[in-house]
DNA sequence: TATTCAACTGAATCGAAGT
DNA sequence: GACTTCGATTCAGTTGAAT
């Protein structure tokens, strides 16, 4: 079975999900029904009805129904994941320590639990407990000590002002214009998520082009935030209605251009420069001086990239290490040159042989 | 067995909960062991080497043997809870999910999961998740629909400027003097809580003279911030080390006095008064006015205290209910009668009579 | 005395590629 | 799979000494 980037398959998510090969997705990204268990109706302090999720798809007959509904779901997730995909559900106190049972249980490793602070909650009107203000979701890699999952640190970190971002994230809920709305003018589903949030998560962990799958796609979120962010999906919606809602929605979204996508990549991920080409480009020359970041411990550069430090010698890495009697160290960052403007540190000349000044 | 207002007892946790009578305390807090699962060493970016959790207690062989061990505790502590008490129990992602299918799997109902944002928790130092910034607590009642439980919703109120508190917490980790240490001058304990987390809890959820109990006592936070609050303790903690610092800890807190733990009350706590007794005082006479908050209705007071308008007759929330097409109406806040500085809420003609102005 | 700075630390499931 | 090598990676708060 083929799938183009953009799919909706209408019908029961444990069959669809048979219908998917194994290891063919990058990310999933699951919002199941949370079980709510709710009592009578509940009415604002004006007498207003809240409008409350009481739709079947959200009944079940017991904690065993529900634990054995969200095991199948969850194992058939991992199948058809990709070695270096991860999963996300959400989910609030209701459910979320079931589904959390479950995912350690099944073999996947967790990686955060994440916390959706939400700016607007509704109120608890009776007074009886805190405002229920955050849902929980919980990431996770397919088992521990696999393949390397995709994360985009620096893209994370660059979007929350050059500090690492947080496991609580603060958005508003879906309101207003974002909110899909049936013929009617009704609201279309009772629990739309922001597309703030898949943004966040998709940016998060999954590359452009990545497949997401999405096993209980409601009004199209998930599909929405992929596409406006080049990456492919799968939706799986057992209600025509919403799928239908979806379709129509994911029609009107304008991907972002190629260059848009780009982000802050890894370190890591740039290509390697030796540190002997440093020298080979004359950004030093043999003999010159290396320095500690205060200054106190010099060393001397050789043709061959090599330093010297009295009786040390070795890459820049180890006899950084061995001169602060550390571990390890990153020669690239502890070395400093010395400059107009006093000292530097080494990695500013191998920025400058990366873009080509060398 | 006869408990005085302060109680450790050292020894196994599930050994010294049997000893305790059924229905005995009206708070339980536990803190129990996460199984964190670390791997090897940790450095800091600097090469300096982070202080982890490796304590002998928090070892499990299998999620199995944690899972077993959770819900001995846990079902003593329920079998201890009065059937108006609450349990607070704390954890991280490693764990929280095991304890809350076990909380609901062993008849607790749970009322809120709550967040504590830590301002200033430790980095990601690998870059490799997000910030772990959080940890959850989850607050439960003995059972669904049972009597109705402690929840000091005025006071929490109070105490967040006024707004309902809401179920993420945001407060900085346990460090500084607050921080025990050994004769040694080391941190005591790996995972000290801030008192002011207890406090918060405790003042949220009990009364005081009310007894709190924490099965993992550790240096007593639970202790101090009880004995701070006037209310009683057990506290059972197996390793004497820290049940020495604990006593000597707690030895050292000066309680409140017992009029600074007056703490915001419930209006529902407050005397009752009839309606008919506003105009018994002579605060409004019979044929008097009274509006609705837009003043399009008006009714009219009679001698008992019922109220016309139109065809309509009865008590003020009756007649209010009626008025709007609502099921149910609190007349207090509803009705207004006419003041120099316009509609004025019937509720302050109440408070005036509360206060002995009538 | 006011201000600045270096050093330290906290429940953490903490790398990846090549030989 | 074990081992080696390269080199990437930290925030808020507190304390105490130096300026």
């Amino acid at each position: 079975m083929k799938f183009g980037p953009e799919t909706i398959i209408e019908g029961d998510c444990l069959e669809a999900l048979a219908g998917l090969p194994d290891k063919s997705v990058d990310l999933v990204f699951a919002d199941p029904p949370y079980n709510l268990q709710l009592g009578g109706d509940l009415l604002r302090p004006d007498n207003s009805k809240v409008d409350a999720v009481d739709d079947h798809w959200d009944q079940f007959a017991s904690f065993e129904a529900y634990d054995s509904f969200t095991r199948a779901w969850l194992k058939e997730c991992r199948r058809v994941l990709k070695d270096d995909g991860t999963i996300w559900v959400i989910g609030s106190y209701h459910n979320i320590f079931r589904v959390g049972v479950a995912v350690q249980d099944l073999g996947f490793w967790i990686l955060n639990d994440v916390i959706w602070r939400k700016s607007n909650p509704m109120p608890n009107f009776k007074g009886t407990r805190f405002t229920n203000a955050h849902e929980t979701l919980i990431w996770a890699a397919k088992s521990r000590g696999g393949k390397r999952y995709t994360f985009n640190y620096d893209a994370m970190k660059m979007a929350n002002d050059e500090l690492q971002m947080r496991s609580d994230w603060t958005l508003p809920l879906c309101t207003g214009e974002e909110r899909i709305k049936t013929a009617e003018g009704l609201k279309a589903h009772p629990t739309q998520k922001p597309e703030a949030l898949l943004h966040r998560v998709i940016l998060a962990a999954s590359k452009p082009g990545d497949v997401v799958l999405d096993p209980f796609f409601g009004v199209g979120t998930t599909g929405a935030a992929a596409k406006r962010l080049g990456r492919h999906f799968i939706g799986i919606e057992r209600e025509a209605d919403y799928a239908a809602l979806a379709r129509q929605r994911i029609a009107a979204v304008i991907p972002a251009a190629p260059g848009e996508l780009d982000v802050m990549g890894s370190k890591r991920a740039e290509p390697r420069i030796p540190f002997g080409q440093i020298v080979e480009a004359g950004l030093l020359r043999p003999g010159d001086k290396l320095y500690c970041p205060k200054g106190e411990r010099v060393a001397r550069v050789r043709a061959d990239g090599s330093l010297v430090l009295g009786e040390l010698s070795g890459s820049i890495h180890k006899v950084g290490a061995m001169a602060q009697a550390a571990p390890a160290c990153n020669g690239w960052t502890y070395w400093h040159f010395r400059t107009d403007r006093g000292l530097a540190p080494i990695d500013e000349l191998r920025a400058k042989v990366r873009a080509g000044l060398g």
